[in-house]
DNA sequence: AATGAATGAGCTTTCATTCAT
DNA sequence: GATGAATGAAAGCTCATTCAT
């Protein structure tokens, strides 16, 4: 298991730093390798390519990402809850995480189409806990069986990451957390949609 | 004025067209030329660099789609019609023009953090129509006076730019403007926010 | 007669100032022509090329250079005047024309060998003036019959040279005229040979 | 120390070859890596810039320069030998390469003023060495106390250069060092000054 | 005679990747 | 496993010159 080799972790955590510190195109490899601790070549023992190092790490926090918001909402009985922790701490993870909020919401985003692609299937575990959320609410009647889960879906995510983009483009500089009850009512009667 | 210049209009829409089928990193001036049927030093008396092109290339697009939108609005009374014209035109504009769609929702996002941001400049007069309907909701009693503007706007951008990308990334092989009833009432419950 | 048309020393005038403010490769052809108060084409009525117009400034600059230095020649008797009016109007003339003492101590000699040659045809005008003067102070008897005129050319034509190519190089802000009792001692002792 | 890397120098006389066949314009990178058998990239493990390579060139031969001519003056007791000593190996040393002539004496000269006065830096190592060579003729008695020492040096150095560029133009055909005699006699006369 | 829009050839430099040690 | 020197392909931009008006 790639993960468990410490140099892995050490390269993709380089690499976070490296990008966001530089920006996407100014991430040469060399540089990576430098801040890892590693010489250039030794990247090439743990990543098929340059590729490969962003689509591991997009994967690696990914997957961080999911397991705690399906964590956290594992203890919630209403959809309004869910959607609140959840909400919560897809800003609570950025925040905290400067670097990694540069690197998910503006850097990688410079790669190329192949790469998007890549990175759109790691989100897919992501989105898929979103409809999650919207199936159970709509399964306890909190939402209409009308609701276009898919759309709704694209209106969270895209709600949330446009949120995210502003606010890291803003320099962070002001409380993410802080709009999470007006996002979540936002979204919330975007979904119920009775009024 | 630039736009009066027949060559200017027939570089930029070649950029277009270049862009959207050869990818961003792949559009060489040189190719961007030849789609032109200018020599590639003729580029060069209209724009300042390659990144102009780009920047004037978004500017020219989205002072069109600017336009078109305030023009419509114009005729509707309702926050909710105005609402829906706009969602529909958005839609629409990107639905007629495949190249364009490829170009605003894929390609031109690879571009470095300078042109982000001039770009984002140029976005700065869509999101101020978005905020001038959702204050004359507000204003007309439609939309509490507790509504968060700026979130609102996040939530209606970040919803229909989400949508957009998702249906460029599927190779726009679904109807775009079908789903505008249905994102329509998302967005408009989502700003009401009574239920 | 070239010379006769007006806007033949209007561009070579332009020229100097050009490429005395911009550097040689700097002076594009364009900029010559915006300074001379015509269109870039007008240029190739007057000139065969960029070239041509460095050879011309030149040759016209160093016809005049010429004729004044044997205006005040013609005066003298002894070839210790002659020396000494020659040497005093080199850098007097100089010193009176910022503009063209940059073009010719420092940007021309940056053009490529063929220019370079061609230059070297124009000077040999003035190294002949030098040369004349140098006979004459051999048959005067001032002179040794052994004096070798070529090299007795070339190191009053270096030493005058690397001197204003120094004073240029040094921003032109000591004053060139006040050495020429001192460079005129030092050549005339060192064409005697006596001592 | 650079100079011990095998491919800092190999890649120097490359250059010096290629400038002098080629000119200074023609003198492309990839032209100096094949010349030096390495590939493109390997010239900026090495160098800056092309820029660098000429500047780093100038300095290795110019301190070759310095050192070879301080040894034989080192051996000398009157300055009228150590003018001589020194002459002749200014001529040597550039008769002995006909390359290196060309560089320095023709092809160096077209770059621009950056690097212009970067050379005249490194050149000041040669014309310090020219002044304690007739510092020390004062100091003997030999040369008046009134001499001035900078413009002497701008007399000798002015002299050579305009011999060797000459020569060089003249595509090196006659014997430079056949005239250290009447050079030397013409200079040392110079700055004797009492005849 | 004068214009100036259009042309298109040409080159330095970067950086992902390899491979001998 | 780890190194890091070496590789070499690839592209934006300038500017002297032309020629239709």
């Amino acid at each position: 298991m790639k993960r468990n080799k410490p140099k892995y972790m050490q390269i993709i955590d380089a690499a976070v730093i490296v990008i966001a510190e530089n920006g996407y195109h100014q991430a040469q490899v060399s540089k990576i390798a430098k801040q890892a601790g590693v010489a250039d070549g030794t990247i090439y023992l743990y990543f098929k390519n340059k590729e490969d190092i962003l689509i591991s790490l997009f994967k690696e926090k990914m997957v961080l990402f999911v397991e705690k918001i399906e964590e956290v909402i594992a203890g919630k009985q209403t959809v309004s809850e869910k959607l609140l922790v959840m909400i919560e701490n897809h800003c609570r993870i950025l925040s905290d995480d400067h670097h990694l909020a540069i690197v998910t919401q503006l850097e990688i985003r410079q790669s190329n189409k192949d790469i998007r692609l890549k990175i759109n299937d790691v989100l897919k575990g992501y989105l898929e806990l979103v409809d999650k959320i919207l199936i159970s609410g709509i399964e306890s009647g909190e939402f209409s069986s009308d609701l276009n889960v898919r759309l709704a879906r694209q209106m969270i995510f895209g709600t949330l990451d446009e949120m995210a983009t502003t606010w890291v483009m803003n320099d962070q500089k002001y409380d993410l957390v802080e709009q999470v009850p007006a996002i979540h009512k936002l979204l919330l009667h975007g979904c119920r949609g009775r009024n």
